[in-house]
DNA sequence: GTGGGCTGGTTCATTATTCGAACCACTGGT
DNA sequence: ACCAGTGGTTCGAATAATGAACCAGCCCAC
């Protein structure tokens, strides 16, 4: 492994309930010697990846991160354009609803919008990164990859997350033929216990996945005619999300969800 | 310079013009061999912090840094929080507005509004990092900032940006205690040949300064009256910022502006 | 087609950089 | 005064980065 990737998986190491990480708490979190982590600290402070708390020397994510997104924002406005349609669909559906994009063999989540409206809430980290065998978003965007990566994927060893996460490559390539009969990925409590998902991919241009979109219940709400009203609000907001990125729905997928009610129209307002 | 900074250099040659570049031209630009550029890319993309087109094989800033940016909004919400204050103070005074956070030796910008009320509008990148001794962001943040940082910056040679970009460190000392009398700082064609700027720092917790906010105006619009007029609103408009952000006005700097108006309530709906 | 000029990507011996155990210096608690 | 915990630094040994030379593909002109 390159000392860049060393440098740059610290940076993971951050999430929404540890911002601030001290010298040692990071070398122990990586697994790497202290001097080396220092070493890699500094150089990423020095070019703005992570700042240093004056006082208590901690570190958290620096300046740098903000103008990259800005810049990749102002060229390429995936995360603007998809927020208002998550937002609008976590406003129809009631529930938890996120986006992520591919990212290697994660998903990297871009955006989530919660409702709350009710007393129990899905817990979602931005932080974290998304596996692709154990979520809807995941198996979703796989059953209509290119089967290399399903293979690449299924090829290695499964973790478990819970005790019904699907870890079977086998069974998971029976999953994949009904997703894609189906278009949409129904999961339930293979990431977290208690919850239950259904995704469906985003497609690039050349109707290449490029990420996903799902929605997460409690397991306790997860009735059929709920689930059946998500699936409906879903697709019309993948279709949605897909066009207005510039990308091209395959046209089976199109035939197939052709009785999907148009899109409604959004706030557009107060973007980026 | 460590392999590291290598790396990261190379985000920072995308830019708004620039959002895809190819393995050659990074090589060009960096001035680095192409195999080293290569495996330097490869790195980041492993990371998500480039993508490649399928296609053309150029990269584009990848959607890692998507992630890290919720991360570092979802707790330490700088940018969110600045937005509807920089929206506000450029609808106010009808010109582009921007603020930047110190990171080094240079500013970082995090977001920029602009009206776009009139036919001439000035150019902003939020890709490029600004210089601290020719902006009145950089000179109005180093005149507040500990003395250490201003010799430290002014010690070292100062490129001209134009034919009035100030570059003798005797006459910026004097700029910079005139500013410190000021409050503000009134840049004339310093960075960009045809703009005037006025700039004010943002404090964070001590009354450090951490960034700074200014207005960009066309030479040609900077009359005396609109400046003043930018600079009663830009007072207050920093005075929001730094209490919202969670720092603190020094004192001196709260008598100076006792006068300013109170900040207007500004619209917060479309955060994040 | 074929040659040239341009890509992106790879190889491998040389070289320079990174690594990490041991070492300071400081802080807060007992 | 002591200890245990920080953040930070040093320097020889070990490792990883480097770049000239090398493929392979693409496109255009001839």
């Amino acid at each position: 492994m390159g000392t860049i990737t060393k440098a740059l998986e610290l940076l993971n190491l951050f999430s929404r309930t540890k911002p601030e990480i001290g010298l040692m708490e990071f070398a122990r979190l990586s697994g790497r010697d202290k001097a080396t982590v220092h070493r890699h600290l500094t150089e990423l402070e020095e070019n703005g990846f992570v700042e240093q708390h004056p006082q208590s020397r901690a570190y958290r994510l620096g300046p740098a991160i903000l103008r990259l997104t800005a810049v990749r924002e102002a060229t390429h406005p995936v995360r603007r354009i998809l927020r208002p349609i998550v937002d609008t669909l976590a406003q129809q559906v009631g529930e938890l609803c996120h986006c992520s994009l591919l990212q290697g063999e994660m998903l990297s989540p871009v955006y989530h919008a919660d409702p709350m409206i009710h007393g129990t809430q899905v817990h979602f980290d931005e932080a974290e990164m998304l596996p692709l065998h154990a979520t809807s978003s995941g198996l979703a965007l796989l059953a209509f990859s290119p089967p290399a990566l399903a293979e690449h994927v299924l090829g290695r060893p499964l973790p478990a997350y819970t005790d019904l996460t699907l870890t079977d490559p086998s069974f998971l390539r029976s999953v994949l033929a009904d997703v894609r009969q189906d278009g949409l990925c129904n999961l339930d409590q293979a990431f977290d216990s208690e919850v239950c998902s259904v995704g469906g991919p985003l497609f690039g241009p050349e109707g290449i996945p490029i990420g996903a979109m799902s929605v997460a219940v409690p397991a306790v709400r997860a009735k059929r005619a709920k689930i059946d009203e998500i699936r409906t609000a879903l697709r019309g907001a993948i279709r949605q999300a897909t066009v207005s990125t510039g990308g091209t729905l395959p046209r089976e997928t199109a035939a197939l969800w052709a009785n999907a009610p148009a899109p409604t129209l959004t706030d557009q307002r107060g973007l980026t």
